[in-house]
DNA sequence: CGGAAGTTTGAAGATACTCAAGCGCAGTGG
DNA sequence: CCACTGCGCTTGAGTATCTTCAAACTTCCG
């Protein structure tokens, strides 16, 4: 809708390190800044894409909150990822040219537009853009196992706080406080994303807080003991 | 465990259609061969990787059967999938050089090894590889996606649709019956698939069978009524 | 052939869901 | 400025689905 061509530039990115490669010789750094062919505004709730678009780019958020989205042929729908400042939506739309999920804007948000093709044409000459791609997707498939691990076979209470916690540690990686947090998604969508109704979310917040793990008003929350909270999930030595 | 150095053609493979790009110049091909370094074979229940392992090659299954499984810290563990034939496992392992999960055959099998390095280093310069693997990844991607609906959106009778139908449709794609099918994995691995207990996914077949919807005598399945069996997914129109 | 592993089935129980009502905050318009 | 309306959130009561525990049976493999 909204695209502005914006001159752009990777190199002087406060994003750099989270969603380009490191360790890039000058020359080449320079010819990633031509990646990024325009930037464009999402407005909250409009979709940056939807299922069964054409898949032309990937995408790096740099401002605002994404939901990705799956649905099956009824209503239902699951959640399959929130995305935030640095992370890359549109994997999904390469393997048939054609996106099979939709990207949501949670809140006004703006994203990088990197033409996939010509990605794929850079990353034939500089290797560590060629390395950093195989690693998003391969970390994408990596995260999704995590999720599998949720759905598959945890209870209300570890996947709210799994969630609360990945929400947590990414933010403070962006240099937010790592305990207090506003949600930008609703109930319902916290819901989809962990396969429970919002009903069962709304308790599990309430329970959490008569509990002292979290103070909870609202979207606003704080989490008051994250060594208990942690202490909630199946991973008591995790990776 | 057992690496051996078969002499070893991609060209004359059986399966080139499954995991290799198609299209490519004669030339190419002949250098595509060179990626499989050696086959290796995996007796029924040992590990072709674990998790923690070292990353270093892609595989393609060539025989047999496999899982791949998630572990949290406690006991639990999530099975991610299950590949056959011209399928790919260890895309998991490029992020971090390291595997997240395991692999385990489920009955006697032979994978070809990829070192992972060399099909990089191939990719650049044959772009046909190149898109063939950003295709492999995304679509491993999706497919994902699929099984987080199943696990977030769906009862018992819903998912053990969908696994059997899946796995009959991947079948039939090979050549198989798509009616008539063989499970190579235990009722315990289907629920750790699916989200569910074995007890759950043995009372579900059973109540399959009572409606006349498969035939069923432990691991052998015969889909009786396909149709119906489809119907009871919630993907009408589905993609 | 024998034992272990896998499967089926039943009964009781737990967890999350459904349905329903009330509350609270935010944005809008009088 | 305040009331109003809509949307999201919370909480309760009853229910469905899946799980747990248990026992018996079958198959497979060594």
């Amino acid at each position: 809708m909204s695209e502005a061509p914006t001159s752009v530039a990777c190199s002087n990115c406060s994003l750099r390190e989270l969603c380009m490669p490191a360790g890039l010789a000058p020359g080449e750094l320079a010819r990633i800044d031509e990646l990024v062919a325009t930037r464009r505004k999402v407005r909250r709730g409009t979709a940056l894409f939807q299922a069964g678009e054409p898949f032309t780019s990937l995408y790096a958020v740099r401002t605002g909150f994404f939901k990705t989205c799956v649905a099956s042929g009824d209503g239902r729908g699951q959640v399959t990822g929130f995305q935030m400042a640095g992370e890359i939506i549109g994997l999904d739309g390469i393997v048939n040219d054609r996106h099979t999920c939709e990207a949501v804007a949670l809140e006004d948000a703006e994203v990088c537009v990197m033409p996939f093709d010509r990605i794929a044409e850079l990353a034939r000459e500089v290797g560590a853009l060629q390395h950093h791609l195989h690693r998003v997707m391969s970390r994408e498939i990596v995260r999704e196992h995590g999720v599998m691990l949720l759905l598959g076979t945890m209870n209300a209470e570890e996947r709210l706080a799994a969630f609360l916690l990945n929400l947590a540690q990414r933010l403070h990686a962006r240099g937010f406080s790592s305990s207090e947090l506003v949600l930008r998604m609703t109930r319902q969508e916290i819901g989809n994303f962990l396969g429970l109704k919002l009903e069962t979310v709304s308790r599990t917040f309430s329970r959490f807080a008569e509990q002292g793990l979290l103070e909870v008003r609202h979207r606003q929350v704080r989490i008051a003991d994250p060594a208990r909270l942690a202490g909630l999930l199946p991973n008591p030595g995790g990776t």
